[in-house]
DNA sequence: TTGATTCCATGATGTAGATCAATTAATTAC
DNA sequence: GTAATTAATTGATCTACATCATGGAATCAA
């Protein structure tokens, strides 16, 4: 098809699942919940991570297996899904660098609710969740950044029910491009690239449609000039009439 | 129709709406996060908060407002809503005694995400979110706490956005009386009481259906001796055989 | 360069559940 | 006790999108 090319999303970049040492300390101290602590405070809590690299592809935990890890992601994207007995995946979230998932607090009963699994190549910071709760304890300024984080994340969930209770399939498409496009797009050809391989299936397992629906409802997007996309990528070219898409419910 | 008759749901209790100050600091203590702290504590948070008396139906605040204040629900039933443009609601979470909503930090450009209305008559503990924020500064494990109970929060909702994309109406109204006997439920004639008045309209709004799905379901579930059920009111009468249809997809 | 594989697009058909409508029953107000 | 109102139930019809199927194009492997 005419608008198909190929992907102009760049799927170099290091090669995250050989992280670095070196990158920890650096790494440590950009992430939004330790960020502003003291370099000693840093090399204190470095000291309890380690790095670790995954590629794209892997899996980094399955859904039911014992939550004992926390993770940051340093380099890379994440994504968090769930699994339908149908063999459908519910895809939950895509994390960037910065973002945290896995175990908050040791808890003997708990497993881990979602699969997480790399999406391109990845670096994440692992720590046992007992030693990132004694960290907590330790930098409680820390604790409240997590805190926030987390209801910035609880209010994002609360909208996508929203969006699937109340929204139909080309709105939840236009949203969720939306969404994508203002967490992980960078400016492309006068538009918004979706920087990530984002191939029509997962499209459809972030949105609750089908393969074939999110296919239809990308090339009617594309028809009328709204989204560029092709293989494994989709990138905004009217962002105004996307919203009007997104918000005609 | 033969298995309606009047609501056992028990809608007396304490005048919500007018709730003593006498109970605060006894509540207080009771709200987990601020579980085992001191009695000096807990005179010196008391300080902070005040009781505030909302009438069934009342709301708190709406979704849109400027987002000030942090709220404990004391007594009562408190739901937090969203609203569509067509007219209907989308029924995020109903929270019982002990939950909290509201505001976790002063941000001054954030705003409500959601409408909380009070379901019952219902006490609530509020405090200036700023004042919150110093008192989770001062009472670190409290933070800790409130973070575990978010990581909570967001997990619930994440199985809801499972519960929307990869099941259809019957089972998702399957899951939501089992989640809500397990949350609200109480012993009743050998099964659980969903011990709120909820109307099938409200059931749809939690579920993603419609009112006449949801009374069609509920009432394809009476004729099976699933549960039992009336006007704003349901009882799971077999547990075994409800848990059997959510788990059928 | 060619063949195999994967991903996407499109068409045809079927269905879950929304929509619209009317009726019944429970509850409230007088 | 009666009338009005509200909530629920049930029926008929329509539609958004799932399902099933097929073909085309891009990508990968040999």
């Amino acid at each position: 098809m005419k608008a198909r090319r190929k992907s102009p999303v760049d799927q170099t970049g290091i090669e995250s699942q050989f992280c670095s040492i070196d990158l920890r300390l650096k790494i440590l101290g950009e992430l939004p919940f330790f960020h502003g602590l003291s370099s000693q405070a840093l090399e204190e809590i470095n000291r309890h991570f380690v790095e670790v690299g995954y590629a794209a592809g892997e899996v980094i935990y399955h859904a039911g297996d014992p939550a004992r890890r926390f993770y940051a992601v340093a380099d890379g994207k994440v994504k968090l899904l769930q699994h339908a007995l149908s063999g459908r995946n519910v895809l939950l979230d895509i994390l960037i660098p910065g973002e945290f998932f896995g175990s908050l607090s040791p808890r003997d009963a708990m497993d881990y609710p979602d699969t997480a699994q790399a999406q391109t190549p990845v670096c994440a910071l692992s720590i046992n969740s007992a030693e990132f709760r004694t960290t907590l304890d330790r930098y409680p300024e820390a604790a409240l950044i997590v805190l926030d984080l987390m209801a910035n994340r609880l209010q994002a969930a609360n909208e996508n029910v929203f969006r699937l209770s109340s929204m139909e399939a080309e709105q939840r498409i236009a949203s969720t491009l939306l969404k994508l496009g203002e967490k992980l797009g960078r400016s492309h050809e006068g538009g918004i690239l979706i920087d990530l391989p984002l191939s029509r299936d997962e499209l459809a397992e972030m949105t609750g449609t089908t393969t074939e629906t999110a296919s239809r409802t990308v090339s009617q997007f594309q028809a009328k000039g709204l989204i560029q996309g092709g293989r494994q990528w989709i990138a905004i070219t009217d962002l105004d009439a996307l919203k009007s898409v997104a918000q005609s419910g």
